[in-house]
DNA sequence: TTAGGGTTAG
C-alpha cells in the first residue's frame, strides 16, 4: 500500500476505532514515519473526537516538524480548547521549533477566545520575530485578537502599519469598531477601504448594517439594504434578518416588518430580531402577538425571543401573560441567568417586587446585570434602603459598574437620602474610580435639589468635566421650582431653554416655574415657543389589566362603555372623601378655568378612570395595578389614598418615573417623588 | 491549512 491509498480513508473517517486500524496498518506497513500521514492521523482522530489519542500519537513522534504541531494545535481548536492550543504553542516555542502563518493565527485566536492580551502580545512579538508580519492571515487574527479584547487603539497602530490589506483584514477592523460602539468610525473606515479600491462582500454589509442601527442611522441602511440588491449579494437567512434587525433598531417597524414577511424560510433568530425590535420600541402587543404567530409557525421561542417578549410585558403591565412565559420556561427548564434577571425586571415592573426578590433569591449564581437589575428595581419601588443593603452585599462579591451605581444614586434619589447619596457618589469616584456620566449627576443633583440644596446642586453642576446636558439642568429646575429658589431656578430655567429640549413636559416645567415667580411676559414667551414648535402637552393616558386584558384610559375619555358607572362611582368615593376632610388640588389643572370646571376637570383624569374602572370589575379586596404614562398628579395622588381607606384596597401605580403603593391612606413614596 | 458575520436582561 502507498500513502495516498489511506487519503480516502482518512476524509470519510470519523470513528475512533476505525482510525485505530487505519493507525495500526500504518504501522505494520512501515508508512508512519512519514510526517503527513502522522499529521493527517492526529486530525482524524481529533475530527473523531479522540483527542487523548491524538495527543499519545503525538508524544510519540521522535522529531516532531511544524506540520505536527500545527495538528495538535488546529485539533484542540476545533475541539474548543484554547486552553490547550496555548499549551502546546508554548512547548512549541520551547522546544526550539519555528511556528508558521497557520500556528500564529490559531494561537493568536485561543489568545482572543481567552481575552488574554498578555500572551496575544507575546506572540505577536514572536510574529515580527520570525518575519510574518506580513501575512494577512496572521495579520487579521492580530486585528481580531486587540478587536475582540476591546484595544482598537492597538489594532488601529498595527492596521495602518500593514502593507497588504485583504477584505477580511478591512472586515476585522470595520466589525471591530462596530462593536466597541464605534460605528462612525466603523463608517469612515469604510469609506477609506472603498477610496481604496476595494468591494465590499456580504460580511461587511453586515457590520456596516450594526453601525447603521449603533448610530441610528437608517439612511445608511437603506443604502446598505441598496447596494446588496444592486450587486446581487446573496440573501440568505443571516443577511435577511440582519436586515430585519437593523430597521428594527432604528424604529422603522414598518419595513422590519415587510423584509420579515417576505424571507422565504425564517430561523428563531429572525423571529426573536423583530419581536424584540416591537418590545423596545415600546409596541409591546405586537411584540406579544409575534410571539404567539411564532409558535403557531412552530418555531419554539427560545431565550432571546422569551426576553424580548417579557421585556414587552413589562411595558402594558401584562402580568397574566408574564406568568405564562415564567410558567412556559419552569416547564421547558431553559431557565438562565439572562432570562431568570428579565423575569426579576418583569415582576418588579408589573408591581410584584416580592415575586422579584423569591426569583432573585433562588438563583444559584448572580451576575453583574442581575445585581444590577434587582437594585434597580427596589429603586423604582422607593425601597432605598433596601437598594443600598443589597448593594453593600454585592460589592463584596461581584465589582460594581458604572451601571450599578447609577440604579443606586436612582434608588437613593426616589428615597431622599441625601446623605448617602452624598457619601456613594465619592466613593464611586475616588474609590472605584468611575468617572460619573450625565446620569450619575442628574440623580445626585435632582436628590439635592428636592431636598433643596440647590445651592449644593447647582454647584456640583458646575463641576462638571463636560458640558452639563438636559438632565441636570431639569433636575435642578424642578427644585428650585418646588423650593421656590427663584434665583438659581432663573439660570436653570434658561440654560434648559438653550439646551432646545424636545419634549413638551420640559417647557411647561419651565412655563410653570417662571409663572410662580410672577415672571408672566418669560412664561408667555415659552407658550409661544411650544406653539411655534407644534408641541403639545402629551395626552393623559392610564392602564389597568382587569382578568388578564389590559383595558386603557384617555384623560377626560367619555366613550367607554361603563363611562356612566365610572363616574357614578367616582362621585360617591368624592362624597365620602370630602367627608373625611379632602378638598381638591385645583392648582394642578394648569388652565385658566372656572374653579367648578377644574375640580370636574380633576375628575377625569386618567388615572382616576382606570382605578374606578378596576374597581368595578374585579372583586372585593383584589390588588389593583394602574400605569399611567406621565408622573402621577399631585391631586390624584391625594384621592388615590383616600380610595385604598374607602375601599379597603391595596392600589399600585406605575407612573412614568416610580411606583406608588398605597395602602390604609398612605402611599409608600413618603409623598415624596 | 489558518482569519472577518445575525437575536438577548440593567
Amino acid at each position: 500500500m502507498r500513502l495516498h491509498d489511506f487519503k480516502p480513508l482518512f476524509l470519510g473517517c470519523r470513528h475512533s476505532a476505525l482510525i485505530s486500524q487505519i493507525h495500526a496498518v500504518m504501522v505494520s506497513s512501515g508508512l508512519l514515519s512519514h510526517g503527513n500521514s502522522i499529521s493527517q492521523l492526529i486530525s482524524s482522530y481529533a475530527k473523531a473526537g479522540d483527542l487523548e489519542s491524538a495527543h499519545k500519537l503525538f508524544d510519540k513522534i521522535p522529531l516532531r516538524r511544524v506540520d505536527s504541531w500545527n495538528a495538535m494545535i488546529i485539533a484542540y481548536s476545533k475541539s474548543e480548547c484554547p486552553v490547550e492550543v496555548v499549551n502546546v504553542y508554548n512547548q512549541m516555542v520551547l522546544e526550539g521549533v519555528k511556528p508558521d502563518s497557520s500556528t500564529f493565527t490559531v494561537a493568536l485566536k485561543a489568545c482572543m477566545i481567552l481575552q488574554d492580551l498578555e500572551k496575544g502580545e507575546e506572540i505577536w512579538e514572536k510574529v515580527v520575530e520570525c518575519g510574518y508580519e506580513n501575512d494577512v492571515f496572521v495579520g487579521s487574527s492580530v486585528l481580531n485578537m486587540y478587536a475582540k479584547c476591546g484595544n482598537m487603539d492597538k489594532a488601529i497602530v498595527v492596521f495602518e502599519k500593514m502593507q497588504r490589506r485583504d477584505i477580511v483584514c478591512w472586515t476585522t477592523m470595520i466589525t471591530g469598531f462596530v462593536q466597541s460602539g464605534k460605528g462612525k468610525e466603523a463608517v469612515d473606515l469604510y469609506r477609506w477601504m472603498q477610496r481604496e479600491g476595494m468591494v465590499g462582500d456580504g460580511v461587511v454589509m453586515l457590520g456596516l448594517m450594526q453601525a447603521s442601527a449603533n448610530i441610528a442611522d437608517t439612511k445608511l441602511g437603506l443604502s446598505v439594504h441598496g447596494y446588496m440588491i444592486r450587486r446581487a449579494l446573496p440573501m440568505d437567512v443571516n443577511m435577511l434578518t440582519s436586515l430585519v434587525d437593523m430597521y428594527a433598531k432604528n424604529g422603522e417597524l414598518e419595513i422590519a416588518t415587510r423584509v420579515f414577511r417576505k424571507m422565504p424560510y425564517r430561523n428563531t433568530v429572525s423571529w426573536s430580531a423583530l419581536i424584540s425590535g416591537f418590545a423596545q420600541n415600546g409596541l409591546a402587543v405586537d411584540a406579544l402577538q409575534l410571539l404567539i404567530e411564532m409558535q403557531v409557525s412552530g418555531f419554539t421561542p427560545d431565550v432571546a425571543s422569551l426576553v424580548s417578549a417579557l421585556l414587552a410585558c413589562s411595558h402594558v403591565v401584562s402580568l397574566k401573560l408574564g406568568r405564562s412565559i415564567h410558567g412556559y420556561v419552569a416547564r421547558k427548564v431553559i431557565m438562565d441567568q439572562v432570562l431568570s434577571t428579565a423575569l426579576i425586571d418583569m415582576y418588579a415592573k408589573c408591581g410584584l417586587i416580592s415575586c422579584a426578590r423569591s426569583l432573585y433569591d433562588h438563583m444559584s449564581s448572580k451576575d453583574l446585570i442581575c445585581w444590577n437589575t434587582i437594585i434597580a428595581c427596589y429603586g423604582i419601588h422607593g425601597h432605598g434602603r433596601e437598594a443600598l443593603t443589597l448593594f453593600q452585599q454585592m460589592k463584596h462579591k461581584i465589582e460594581p459598574d458604572h451601571a450599578t451605581f447609577a440604579a443606586l444614586l436612582s434608588a437613593l434619589s426616589h428615597s431622599g437620602l441625601v446623605e448617602e447619596g452624598r457619601h456613594w457618589f465619592d466613593v464611586m469616584v475616588n474609590e472605584y474610580k468611575i468617572k460619573p456620566s450625565e446620569k450619575h449627576y442628574a440623580c445626585l443633583v435632582d436628590l439635592l435639589a428636592r431636598a433643596g440644596e440647590v445651592e449644593e446642586a447647582k454647584e456640583l453642576i458646575i463641576s462638571m468635566e463636560t458640558k452639563p446636558g438636559l438632565a441636570v439642568w431639569v433636575a435642578l429646575l424642578s427644585g428650585c421650582h418646588k423650593h421656590k429658589k427663584l434665583l438659581i431656578g432663573e439660570l436653570a430655567a434658561n440654560r434648559v431653554l438653550e439646551l432646545i429640549p424636545e419634549n413638551a413636559g420640559t417647557y411647561v416645567l419651565v412655563a410653570n416655574f417662571f409663572a410662580a415667580a410672577k415672571m408672566w411676559d418669560e412664561a408667555a414667551v415659552v407658550r409661544k415657543v411650544m406653539k411655534k414648535a407644534g408641541m403639545k402637552k402629551v395626552p393623559g393616558y392610564s392602564g389597568v389589566e382587569v382578568n388578564g386584558r389590559h383595558h386603557a384610559f384617555l384623560m377626560g375619555d367619555t366613550s367607554h362603555p361603563q363611562y356612566e358607572q365610572i363616574i357614578r362611582l367616582l362621585c360617591n368615593l368624592e362624597n365620602e372623601m370630602k367627608a373625611m376632610g379632602y378638598v381638591p388640588k385645583t392648582e394642578f389643572v394648569l388652565q385658566n378655568l372656572e374653579e367648578e370646571v377644574k375640580v370636574k376637570m380633576l375628575c377625569n383624569h386618567s388615572e382616576r378612570l382606570a382605578i374606578a374602572f378596576g374597581l368595578l370589575n374585579t372583586t372585593p379586596g383584589t390588588r389593583l395595578l394602574i400605569t399611567k404614562n406621565l408622573r402621577v398628579c399631585g391631586d390624584c395622588h391625594e384621592v388615590t389614598k383616600f380610595i385604598s381607606v374607602i375601599v379597603k384596597r391595596e392600589i399600585i401605580v406605575r407612573d412614568v418615573k416610580r411606583f406608588h403603593h398605597f395602602k390604609d391612606g398612605i402611599c409608600s413614596c413618603g409623598d415624596y417623588w
